[in-house]
Formats: structure tokens, C-alpha cells, sequence
DNA sequence: TTGTAAGCGTTATCAA
DNA sequence: TTGATAACGCTTACAA
């Protein structure tokens, strides 16, 4: 395969090399790595006590189960994980669908659960369903034939359908992100609506009384609104316009959003952006064109940006703990999956939602 | 299995189903998911025509083909894919091993291939190295048998038998986050010897004399001193204290490494932190000690977040775009494992750097 | 506590 | 262009 290169400009770093000191006579890797009936061969016994001997180390005796590990370590024997996996009809992947792999948040929780599972022998493998119901269905049918150990979801599903396929998959499943009252199994959430609830509470509580909402049209975006319109109405507030930003990559989008709120044309002193990226394109376009803030215009986001408190001015704006509700969608994932767990670890948490009040409020 | 549930403090989201209209005659979905010899049986040929028609359609006539592929689509057939990796040797997944998992770099590269990848039908998995030269043995090992279609790792394999081991794979291979002369396969890196010396000309062009250093002590975190200390030596500065610090993961760290650095007791007028959490943290720390920046203090960062142009002083800091880098990592890997593809896309690419001066140098 | 036999669902190989 | 056969490496079910 013809190798181009564009390196000229830069120089290259030194060489970075370590060579282990190798036993004199240690023989050179075979090829092919060892299958279990190799180590079996070596320790004299059958295939399926070597099997024993590594899941169900109880089952086996003692002395033959050393003597097996011992031939183990030597030959760095792994069992193959399609072949398990064939086999018995679970594998040790732990599936993780984002809705949108470029969110920081998602990734966070991705990762922490990541780390949690990776512990117990398990390892994630990571997907995007994109906020789409299409992209969720075929992700759900993959995993028919994929046979994970368990699922981790940053968010609830919704379409019946993809509720049933999932069901059929009878391994654990986490949902996330939002706090419904009947989870298909586990639950790490927080109310969203609440959070919408919250944030009137707190912008009304300042002064304000023309609000303007930024977020998403469906899902969580939805509920956030909806708690933000039934308290600012039971608190006699107005929301004059509503902005929905159906995809947040980049401050980028935050900053158009903005601009699509300004055409609307309808005055209002304070918003509230769903998502910290929003939020953060909604300041800097604000403050480029000129806006005192928080005395022309008010700014209240929902994330879990710890750099919102680090700009000036601090954002004002309501967290979660994004890093804590993966690894306790990992935690709960590996608790159900181990078979000494005594299953009092909830199987349902609602994490707190905290306001934290800045400088743009 | 017992559920306990810590709920009462909060509410609940409304429920957000959608139920699909679906077609009346549809069949209830089989308690199984369909194997490809259901599909052969319905289509009237044999399970082999069916594979081949559905990864070497060439092989089969359009007549058989357009039949099989309805029936496929009827069923909800999707390959196992546990079996086609044990039969094939060669799997679907893309390893990506990170050096630490809760780095938003590194995550922020790692799903961005998987957004390449996965839209070329491949599984981005992802694993953590831990910067252990014994944990990336056993990430190593357990791909011998995962047999991954391709492996992204951030960072280089430094350790020579660990290199070994990865040939052996012979499969593709990226390496990143550095610019060594002699990749194992395939790189996107930048020159971490030119960040250093980078962050030297530019703080001793502005007149900054007694440096520090901030980094971890091996690898990447090396090449970066190494650079930053010639360049200083060339320049007539002096590097008065380094501080190591191996595992960074929260601006926490950046707090406490500099307080070590101040009990050293040395005076320096600049200091250049090799990663953007330790620049925080130490600007944060630096500013509640009260030392103002950067008359009393200058600080330069090593890093990609975007977000230290907002801070409130603006951060100097040298950077990279990690995104673009996880990006062309998944393009060379689907680029290499297209057979169709002519082998004219670059193998090896060395990333700008780009230096961001902010307001505290 | 250990072993035998069979099969998970696919694809490589060879034959027609 | 299509098919028969066997095998990938492991674990379930059953037997000793």
C-alpha cells in the first residue's frame, strides 16, 4: 500500500523505546495465540475444566485449578470472546448508545461507565442514535445478534416498539437522563421537568418576566420546557419566544440560535438555554452585539459544564453530575451481573439537580 | 431481584412513548432473532449465497440477490457477529485505547472516529491504558483474540514487545498524539518537541527568564521538556523547577501541583503546564494566593480546550485540534479496510500546532 | 470433581 | 453462479 506523507513542516519527536530485558530462553510468541485445548494439553486435563478453572474457579479442585493457572499465565492464553460469546449466548461487551457522540456530557458518562465496567472484566462499546428513532432501531437490532452482557442508554427510550426489542434482549438495561416513572429496568435520571421548574423559580425570583427558551423540540428538551412554561405561568411570567436547535455541536450553534431569537422580533430580559453549549454561543453573541449582561438581557443554562463557573462572568446555571450518573449506571450494571451480588443496590436514582447562581442572572 | 429506589424528593418526567402505527398483519417478532439459514429456507438457497450476497454482492445474480435481500429485510436479519469473527478471524470492531478515559481529549478523539468508523459499518470499542505499560499488555492481549478489523490508540506504543505483539495482529494500526520517526503503521500526530520549544520562544520573547515546567514525567509529557528546555537553554532561560505530575484528572490536580511547585521555594516568573487541566488549576490557585497574572505570574498551557479563550484572563496556551485528529484516524483505518480503496490517502500526518497567545503571558 | 459429546451461527474451502 | 462440508474455539448438557 503506497505510503504519502505531509511531514516536512514539522520535526519529528525522539524515539520513545523501551526494550524489556527478555528471559534468555524465552521462546518466541507462537502465531496463533493459544487456544483452550492448548493449556488443557500442557495441564493435563480437558478443555472444560479449563473453562472451570477460570469462570467457576470453585468447581474445580484446588491443585488442578493452580496447575491450570500456572499453564495460563505461561502462555498468555485469553479465551476468545466470539467464541464464548457464540457459545453460551452472552458476551462480555457492555453496549453504550450516546445520543450525540460529540456532546461532552454524554461522553463523560459514557467513559465513567466505561471505567466502571472495564473493572469487572466487561468493555463498552460505544454508539450514536443521533436523536433519531431510525438510528435507535437499528442500533437496538445490532444488538439482538451482538448479545451484550447489559446496555447503557444517556437517555429514555421512547417508541413502544423499541421498548419491546429491547425487552426481548432480557439483559440489564440502563436508561438515563430523565426521570420517568416506569423505566423499561434501571434508572440513573434527573427530573427535567424540574429543572424547567427550576429555572422559573429562579428567573422570576430576579426580576425577569419576559423569558425566552432555547433547547431541543422533543424528548428532554420538552420536558424541560414544559416545567419552565407551567411555573413561569403559575408565577406570572410570560415566555414571548421559544427556539428549538434540533442539533448542538459547537457554541457555533448557540451563536446562530441567538440570532433566530433576535428575528423573531419580540423583546424579552431574560432566556433560559436547555444546553450548555447554547448557552455559552448565546453569551458570546450577546456580548459581542453589545448586550449588558445580566441588565439587558438575563442567562440561565442547564449542563454540567464545570467551566460555566470559570468565565466572566460565571454563567448562572443548572447541573447535574454527569460523571457520577455514568459510573453509577456502571455500578448498577455490574452489580446486577454478578451473580454474588445480593441486589440491594437501587435499581432506580434520581440525581440531584443543583442551581448554581453567577454573574448573568 | 430486589429493587430499592431513593425517589421521593423529586418528580417525575411526564412518560414520552411513541407508539408506531404498525401494519395490521405484522408477524409478532420471533422470540429468536433470525440466523441466516431461516433466511436461505425462505429465499430457496443455501445459507452460503445468502452470506455472499450479502458481503460479495458480485458473486451472486441480481434475480437471487434482489430475492435474498427482500427476505433479509423481511426477517430483520442481522449477521451474528460473534460467529462471523470466529469462522472469518476478523471482526467489525475498532479498538481505541485511551491513556486515560476521563481526559476530554482523548475522549474527544476517540468519538470521533467512532463517528467515522461507525458509519462505515464498524463498533468503536473503547479501553483505558492508564499510561501502564502493563495495563497495555493486557489491552494487547485481549485483542489477539478480539481480533479487531483495526486499533486507534492516543498515544505511541513505546514498549518494543508490546510493539511486537500489535505486528502480529496484522491488522491496521494508528497511532497518535506524537510524531516519531518510525510509527508501528499508521500516525496523526503532532511534534510534542515543538510544543516545547514553542512555549520556550514565546515565553522568553516576552521577556519571562525563570521558567517552570509542569508535565507528566514519561512519554509525550518528556518530548515536551525536552523541547522546552533546549529551546530555553538556547535562549538564555533558565528552567529553575519541574514538577511531575503522572495522573491528571480533574483542575484539582493543577491546585495541588502548584503548591508543590511553590514549596520548592524557588522563584520563576513563567510557567509552561504541558496539559490544560494543570494550566487551570494553577491559574486558578495562583490568582486565590493572590499573585497577579501575569505581571507577578505568566502562564502558557499545552492543550485543545477551546474553552480557555473565554476564561476571564484569557489562557496563552498551545494547541491542537483533537477532534480533526480522532477524524483522521478513522478515515485512514476505513480508508486502509476498503478494498476498494486506491491507497493514496497519507498514512502519516503531522498535525499543526498553533500557538494561542490569551492574556496571561 | 472431572470428562464426553454436541452445537452455537457463520464462512473458508473445495466441488459441481 | 451455487452448494456441500467442515471448522472456527468455546461452553452447555449430561454422564461418570
Amino acid at each position: 500500500m503506497a505510503k504519502a506523507t505531509d511531514l516536512t513542516a514539522h520535526t519529528h519527536d525522539a524515539v520513545l523505546r523501551l526494550s524489556p530485558d527478555r528471559p534468555e530462553g524465552a521462546a518466541a510468541r507462537p502465531a496463533r495465540p493459544p487456544r483452550i485445548e492448548d493449556v488443557a494439553r500442557q495441564a493435563g486435563v480437558s478443555p472444560i475444566t479449563v473453562s472451570r478453572a477460570l469462570r467457576t474457579p470453585d468447581m474445580v479442585s484446588p491443585k488442578t485449578r493452580d496447575r491450570i493457572l500456572q499453564v495460563v499465565e505461561a502462555t498468555g492464553y485469553w479465551s476468545n470472546p466470539h467464541a464464548s460469546a457464540l457459545r453460551s449466548g452472552r458476551s462480555s461487551i457492555v453496549a453504550a448508545f450516546v445520543s450525540n457522540l460529540l456532546s461532552q456530557q454524554y461522553s463523560q458518562a459514557v467513559l465513567a461507565c466505561a471505567r466502571v465496567v472495564e473493572q469487572h472484566g466487561y468493555q463498552l462499546m460505544v454508539g450514536q442514535t443521533s436523536y433519531s428513532y431510525s438510528r435507535e432501531l437499528s442500533a437496538i437490532q445490532s444488538l439482538r445478534s451482538l448479545r451484550p452482557a447489559a446496555v447503557f442508554f444517556t437517555g429514555v427510550i421512547e417508541l413502544e416498539e423499541n421498548r419491546d426489542l429491547l425487552r426481548e434482549l432480557d439483559i440489564p438495561i440502563v436508561e438515563s437522563w430523565a426521570y420517568p416513572p416506569d423505566p423499561l429496568d434501571m434508572l440513573v435520571g434527573f427530573s427535567n421537568t424540574d429543572a424547567g421548574r427550576l429555572a422559573a423559580s429562579h428567573l422570576v425570583a430576579r426580576g425577569y418576566r419576559r423569558l425566552a427558551f432555547m433547547g431541543r423540540s422533543g424528548g428532554r428538551g420538552a420536558l424541560r420546557l414544559a416545567g419552565f412554561a407551567e411555573r413561569a405561568a403559575e408565577l406570572g411570567a410570560e415566555i414571548v419566544e421559544t427556539i428549538r436547535v434540533e442539533q448542538v455541536d459547537s457554541v457555533i450553534d448557540g451563536r446562530r440560535a441567538y440570532r433566530t431569537l433576535l428575528e423573531g422580533g419580540r423583546s424579552f430580559d431574560a432566556i433560559f438555554c436547555a444546553n450548555d453549549l447554547l448557552g455559552l454561543g448565546t453569551l458570546l453573541e450577546a456580548r459581542q452585539q453589545g448586550r449588558r449582561i445580566p441588565d439587558d438581557l438575563a442567562l440561565l443554562t442547564f449542563g454540567d459544564n464545570d467551566l460555566a463557573g470559570e468565565l466572566s462572568p460565571r454563567l448562572s446555571t443548572i447541573s447535574f453530575d454527569s460523571n457520577a450518573m455514568g459510573t453509577r449506571a456502571g455500578e448498577m450494571i455490574v452489580d446486577r451481573l454478578d451473580p454474588r451480588s445480593d441486589g440491594t443496590l437501587a435499581s432506580s436514582l434520581c440525581l440531584d439537580l443543583e442551581l448554581i447562581p453567577g454573574e448573568t442572572t
